[in-house]
RNA sequence: GACCCGUUGGUCAAGCGGUUAAGACACAGCCCUUUCACGGCUGUAACAUGGGUUCAAAUCCCGUACGGGUCACCA
């Protein structure tokens, strides 16, 4: 026998950008269904009209396509099963919620949400689990008939509650975490399936769309775990089997311990801020991978076709990973170092841009100036927007000279190697790095000082700065005239302070 | 408060009854080097806790502490 086509889905609701923690719900549910060869399906939960964003779902497509996880059925793209959009799927919904209406396995309900929330407020103040309480309770038939059409009368529209059966076990083995079980009392009583203005709920929509969709496994955030015994209570209501169950562990913020949230603006949360910054993706692929699950080796960069050869869910984690920003950077350098250099340099150019360093539409001979800068740079950037601070030498105007830089050129040897090392410049045919190397070492025979005592006088009066790239490539990109002026101006200051 | 879950160095983590308890980030030192960075080497540093079970426990069981998640007509 076949065995059966695995089928996931990934399932945002369009209420914003994409945050990391759906990032990763994404990318496990990606990676599951490469390896396994199976279908990944991308489902919009649109079903709260009020928090939909305008834009949000296109804005989640074009970052998970960014980060290269891309999809076999969707709203863009089609498919079998579709539509794709839970909110055009209202008469599916309401088919079903009929037939639970018809099979006496759901009711109207009309309390309002006034009084559920006083009642829960009564319950929390005596110490119990705040929850539904049956409200038609031991009256008949008749009764229930009754109240309702009362209700009815006053105006009140009613919301659709699923009866949740007494003194059942509901227990689920799950991938991650394994055998999980509640009883049928701690779920929270009959919860809501239809909202009073029509829509269903996630909890049931959920469930008629996973079942509809044929999908075969759900892997999805640990604080959804309580409410898979509510939806099983609608697979079981419905007489549909269940997927199989992964609840993958929370990320959260190393410094509060806590979940992230996203009003948490200590830290980055989103893939678009991460993208601006000049993150590359699949070094944020690379990253978010390694957060909760663990490959077997002992590597620590991988490329998408070995995630996906070697992903394994079993591997998840059962505890929740802490965002290590420290970490992203080091996995980010690693690819900037082999990144293609254009790639770099569209987004360094972009940074720069951005800070105001180079104007918006640079001359091809600024563009490959900001290549050599990038190309300089490269190794030690953590993400291309760090250029616009690592190269302030390049930039800024030269500020004052620091107590350490003055303390390197109030050597005695200092002023000759300036004074000579700026003859020797100026009579180079060529401003490049080799020239400007020779006349550091024409520089060494004149004066007879190396070492240190050589470089560095030259490279605090040349660039005006105690660190930077190599001193020939430096003073190849700040331009002839540029470092002849810090040149003068540190001499200058020099005679200035009497030295 | 109730219900679920978790706990290996500062962080991510390997480990699946016998290990000198991996590896990576971070941190420190050394080397390389004109500087910073890169790279190389070395080091600091962990099984929450108390009881069992067992010849043997980070690994299995129970309690405790701590942490987290959830308790909506949000998903």
């Amino acid at each position: 026998m076949a065995k059966e086509k695995i089928r996931v889905r990934y399932a945002p609701s369009p209420t914003g950008h994409l945050h990391i923690g759906n990032a990763r719900t994404a990318l496990f549910n990606y990676l599951f269904a490469r390896h396994n060869k199976g279908t990944l399906v991308l489902r919009i939960e649109d079903t709260d009209l009020a928090r939909n964003v305008k834009g949000g779902s296109e804005s989640q497509m074009e970052n998970l396509h960014w980060l290269g996880i891309d999809w076999d059925e969707g709203p863009d793209k089609g498919g079998e099963y579709g539509p794709y959009r839970q909110s055009e799927r209202k008469a599916i919904y309401n088919k079903y919620i009929k037939q639970l209406l018809d099979a006496g396995k759901a009711y109207y309900s009309y309390e309002t949400e006034d009084e559920l929330e006083a009642q829960r407020e009564e319950q929390r103040a005596m110490g119990i689990a705040p929850h539904y309480t049956y409200e038609y309770e031991g009256m008949t038939a008749e009764e229930i008939k009754s109240s309702q059409v009362a209700a009815e009368a006053k105006g009140l529209k009613p919301v659709v509650r699923i009866y949740i059966p007494e003194m059942e076990n509901y227990e689920w083995d799950d991938i991650v975490k394994g055998q999980l079980s509640f009883e049928s009392d701690t779920i929270g009583g009959d919860f809501v399936i239809q909202k009073r203005d029509g829509m269903p709920t996630y909890n049931f929509a959920v469930v008629v769309d996973d079942h509809l969709m044929e999908i075969t496994h759900v892997f999805r955030g640990d604080d959804h775990v309580s409410n898979t015994p509510k939806q099983l209570v609608v697979y079981e209501a419905l007489g549909w089997q269940p997927p199989k169950f992964g609840h993958m562990t929370l990320i959260i913020n190393a410094d509060t311990g806590k979940k992230l949230s996203k009003r948490d603006e200590s830290l980055l949360q989103f893939i678009e801020q991460y993208r601006d910054l000049g993150y590359l993706p699949e070094a944020m692929f690379n990253f978010i991978t390694l957060l909760g699950w663990s490959p077997v080796g002992e590597k620590e960069i991988y490329n998408q076709r070995e995630f996906i050869k070697q992903f394994d869910p079993k591997r998840l984690s059962k505890s929740p990973a802490a965002f290590d920003q420290k970490k992203l950077e080091w996995i980010n350098n690693q690819y900037i170092k082999n990144a293609d250099r254009d790639v770099l340099l569209d987004l360094a150019l972009n940074n720069l841009q951005e800070a105001g360093l180079v104007e918006a539409n640079p001359e091809p001979k600024q563009i490959e100036w900001v290549r050599q800068l990038v190309n300089i740079y490269a190794v030690q950037m953590s993400y291309t927007k760090q250029i616009t601070d690592l190269a302030k030498i390049f930039f800024e105007r030269p500020a004052a000279l620091t107590d350490a830089e003055i303390a390197e050129i109030k050597k005695d040897e200092a002023r000759p190697v300036i004074t000579t090392f700026k003859d020797e410049l100026a009579k180079r045919p060529r401003f490049t790095a080799v020239q400007a190397m020779q006349a550091i070492q024409a520089t060494r025979q004149v004066t007879g000082v190396k070492g240190r005592k050589l470089f560095m006088p030259i490279r605090i009066a040349a660039t005006r700065s105690m660190v930077g790239p190599g001193l020939g490539e430096a003073i190849e990109l700040m331009g002839k005239e540029t470092v002849m002026a810090h040149l003068d101006q540190t001499l200058a200051e020099l005679t200035k302070a009497g030295l």
